[in-house]
DNA sequence: TCACGGGGGTTATACGTAACACTTCTGGAG
DNA sequence: CTCCAGAAGTGTTACGTATAACCCCCGTGA
């Protein structure tokens, strides 16, 4: 594949420029030569080094030491900007500790189609995964790699946990909304079979049943995005029973469920209102800013990929949980309109 | 790093359990058998390598061959939508050609912070490159690799270039607002140094000198991002000219400019229109929706990596430039207010 | 009968690096 | 003077794979 290139100088190379052995350039270069090599030999090495531009060969290293300081890092899509910031956070913190970052992106549903590993096109220490369904993370897991789950069901197998407080999160939501006055619910769900999903519905149905007369007239699944938020809201909008308040999984989500309403002649939040989550750039870009739940992707990132780096240290992390804030924003207030049931229009 | 992980079978293991020599595995295994293996010991390797869950040692694989059929992709942030979207076309067409990508992400000013080879984990066979200041660019091309550029300065050392047609669509936002009645314009431009903004500038200036009247009245940098955009969108606004029209170099922007526009109690597009670029999701999120200029970043990132594999193959793509669209929305109109300077208000 | 061709394998080697085990040399203690 | 310790390097090997080069045996035509 490569052409007519020049070919690249080997440490051998750089052993004949500096009158050295090819030890001696490995040591030199590799930081074991203080005691061993003469400085102003090891000088000479490193300057051979720099005139040839030599750079490892990192196919050879890895054959050689049987690890590569690389991590597998899987995520369902990036064009998600929630992944992306979680994708963000993992290859900082990586690269802090001097690890690379390949990167393989999954649908959320299927689970990896080409094989993840054998398309790295690197040898991998660890793996981390960030909202798989449990069909993917048997795949993953069977490597025998490390394995650092985000966002996901705690122990199922994994080396280590970590996940953002979803069921704190969709409480704060839930009596956010029920203290505003609210009672009839809908909720508008993401149209994915995974932990963090199900979770988000347990956590709502749990609080309104706690509370006398709250309830969830409708649940409408779609896949994330505005366009599928809007149909859903629609419908849930439509319905005999008038929600209230639509309580959306994901911010795109929340997104569509406002449009919808004004397509309806709906005013948020006079009328309805919407919460999202994951506090995404959108959030604050609509009219008005969306009340959501502020999800810490990046530092979910990061706090996954110090997981899995203590993981390949031979530390046994554990599960970690990571706080999340409800934002009041523009997108909720009290319902305007007869609080009680059965009294006069 | 791998702790006590059972060692991981070679292709040796599969020999010895199938009763062949390591050869024949490697020949079965790398379909390069024909006439030279019986067909029943072909199959019982590939049966034994089931067995033992065998997987090509893909570092050694790589030493052996001296190429990886991988990719370096280089792109400033995945956490704006558009370079997501590049990332996923290239992934696209190299995971169909069975070819692996490494994503490297480089701040669009300064270039490459960490080096993008070493810390790639893998051997590369060819690199394609993003939106990259000239002297990002220059690291990259120094390793010798094929390098295919998108939406970057055409003919600058690379082997190929990909490019939307920056020029075209910032020709049809012009013609747009000017057919519309607009004559005063401000640029709400951003503040990064690469070709495709310098191209924007450029061809933005020439429209509006070439119609009598018109002029831009302001440039405004900030970085992408809606606060930014909202910072200068109010400085632009509140200058000693109003302008009628703000040109945004990225939805981002434009987002920005339309929540300034409203903060300052002017209504978009009646008081003032904006237009973005790149026809993001955000674009259809906002209210009114934003008149854009959709770049095929999809098929920019899929269109780059066909050239770069075409690179290897030792084939010269040459520079290739993809069609752009205006999308016609709510946030531009014929401004309202005297069309004339020094008509009665 | 023998040379020969080809099907069906095997042996051996190289890719570039890291590091263990050795060698050589020098200086100082006994 | 001998012996030894440590400094300063070098020779060699292994990592797992792909493939060139070789080998053996059987059938066939001369």
């Amino acid at each position: 594949m490569r052409g007519a290139l020049p070919p690249r100088p080997t440490s051998r190379d750089v052993a004949e420029r500096a009158g050295v052995s090819q030890a001696t350039v490995s040591l030199v270069l590799r930081d074991r030569w203080h005691g061993r090599v003469s400085p102003a030999r090891a000088e000479a090495v490193r300057a051979a080094a720099r005139e040839l531009g030599y750079r490892p060969n990192v196919a050879a290293r890895t054959l050689r030491l049987g690890r590569s300081r690389t991590a597998l890092v899987v995520v369902p899509a990036l064009t998600n900007e929630f992944f992306a910031r979680v994708h963000a956070g993992a290859v900082r913190v990586a690269a802090g500790d001097d690890v690379g970052v390949v990167l393989y992106t999954s649908p959320l549903e299927t689970g990896p189609a080409r094989d993840p590993f054998a398309s790295a096109g690197a040898t991998l220490d660890g793996v981390l995964a960030s909202s798989m369904a449990a069909e993917a993370l048997a795949v993953l897991s069977g490597e025998g790699l490390p394995l650092v789950m985000l966002d996901s069901e705690p122990g199922t197998g994994a080396a280590a946990t970590v996940n953002p407080d979803i069921a704190a999160g969709m409480r704060l939501v839930a009596r956010h909304l029920l203290s505003l006055g609210h009672r009839r619910f809908a909720h508008v769900a993401a149209d994915v079979d995974s932990w963090t999903f199900r979770e988000r519905a347990r956590v709502l149905a749990a609080e309104l049943a706690a509370v006398r007369g709250a309830r969830l007239v409708g649940t409408r699944r779609a896949p994330i995005g505005v366009p599928d938020g809007v149909l859903a809201a629609e419908r849930a909008l439509t319905a005999a029973e008038r929600p209230t308040a639509l309580v959306c999984d994901d911010d795109m989500l929340a997104v569509g469920a406002c449009k919808a309403a004004r397509r309806l002649g709906l005013r948020v939040p006079d009328d309805v209102s919407v919460t999202g989550f994951d506090d995404l750039t959108v959030a604050t870009a609509v009219e008005p800013e969306l009340t959501t739940v502020r999800l810490p992707g990046e530092e979910l990132g990061a706090a996954g990929m110090r997981a899995l780096l203590a993981a390949l240290r031979g530390e046994s992390p554990g599960a970690t949980v990571l706080p999340v804030e409800l934002v009041r924003r523009g997108s909720t207030a009290v319902p305007q309109e007869p609080a009680a049931p059965g009294a006069p229009e």
